[in-house]
DNA sequence: CAGTGTGAAGTTGTTCACAGCA
DNA sequence: TGCTGTGAACAACTTCACACTG
């Protein structure tokens, strides 16, 4: 039995670096059924991303498309296909906590409901920021949260709170019924086993950013 | 001569991976140091941060530290040895142009001053946003970037346009001066050879979060 | 011993090479 | 010929094993 690959659970599952480039695959996908193109190949979007080819064949194939030989693939399946691979059909209603700016501009972050992401409530506790509507949201106090979390249920519980709070917030969050925690404030919370963690830092792409620069290693893209 | 790693060029350059972790030390760190605490070792900052022991310790080597056996590494040590290592010693100024939600978040983000970043002007072109003070920072009418990156040099442009208007805006600045683009426009946006591009996109993150909530795969911790 | 430090093994992700197809 | 699709080589990153040290 010589399996190259050590598989140690059943389903092998797949690269996560191919799902963070999904987005970028549907953005670019989008973009060219706006402009009626009907058609794309592999190797073209590799151009178009800056992408090796192989890699966008292998990444597409994992959506469970096929594409057709000589024509490439047609861009509304393949559109289809990754959005049902990321599973964006069913909407994903997500709590926020932590109105600030960068709070505000998730709940008015225009691409969301491209990606069946909706937040559908926010909270804080600073007395300027409760009250005061962003969009469709009314900014409410933390202490409705319990209520709040038993009328809606919500997957997804994003924190967008200064650092010290995060931990106290999550366990919040947890006690009433998330499932996951997008986590942007810069420090590791922990989670039960069971529960869903991930973490955004802002400062992760920042130190790339100024290493690059003050080493002076240009040409190099990354997200 | 055993190189190990294929040196194309000629230093060896710290895997990406690792550079993304330099932050979450350093806050970590940081905090250890308000409480007053004075060593500690790779295996304690692998517990608390849940990563790797040995992988802790190689991080730290990149940034040119040893330890001592038994005792660990000086907090404070520990931190200039990062700080210095990520080039934080010397400030970074950048232009932002985009000054909606996120980019205001950007502009008044507590946490850049400790990684000598600023953002020392920014620009937008909607009437509403143009004027406006966002902190320190009046936003300006795109049309005055030129006339502004004459008089301040700032090696980074940040871009919270949205999508169609990320490469004009990339192109203006490289224009100017700039030696690196923070892109968090959803586009892959074009550069010359010479000058770094760094994307953030958030939806990166949201496909992973998605992908683990629908395929319910819990207990994965990534950024 | 509880820690650092490091070479080797293991794992994951990317790129190459090429077979098959229209 | 230009594309898909795939097994195998390769490269990058992480984890393991263990020698060393105060």
């Amino acid at each position: 039995m010589k399996n190259k690959r050590s598989n140690k659970g059943i389903q092998t599952s797949i690269p996560e670096p191919a799902l963070r480039r999904m987005p970028t695959y549907l953005g670019y996908l989008r973009r060219l059924a706006e402009k009626g193109i009907e058609h794309v190949s592999a190797p073209a979007i590799a151009r178009d991303l800056h992408l090796d080819p192989t890699l966008v064949t292998k990444d597409l194939a994992y959506t469970g498309i096929t594409g057709k030989t000589r024509v490439g693939y047609e861009v509304r399946a393949l559109m289809l296909s990754i959005e049902n691979f990321l599973g964006l059909s069913k909407v994903n209603e997500a709590f926020l906590v932590g109105a600030g700016n960068l709070g505000k501009a998730l709940i008015n972050y225009p691409g969301f409901t491209d990606f069946g992401f909706r937040i559908v409530a926010a909270f804080d506790v600073a007395p300027p920021i409760v009250g005061q509507k962003v969009g469709e949201i009314a900014i409410q106090h933390l202490d409705n949260f319990r209520e709040m979390a038993e009328k809606k249920k919500a997957m997804v519980g994003i924190i967008t709170t200064p650092a010290h709070a995060a931990q106290s917030v999550a366990d919040l969050m947890i006690g009433w019924g998330v499932k996951a925690i997008w986590n942007f404030a810069p420090v590791h919370i922990k989670v039960p086993e069971n529960i869903i963690l991930q973490n955004t830092s802002i400062y992760a792409n920042l130190a790339v950013l100024l290493n690059k620069l003050n080493t002076r290693q240009s040409s190099n893209e990354t997200d």
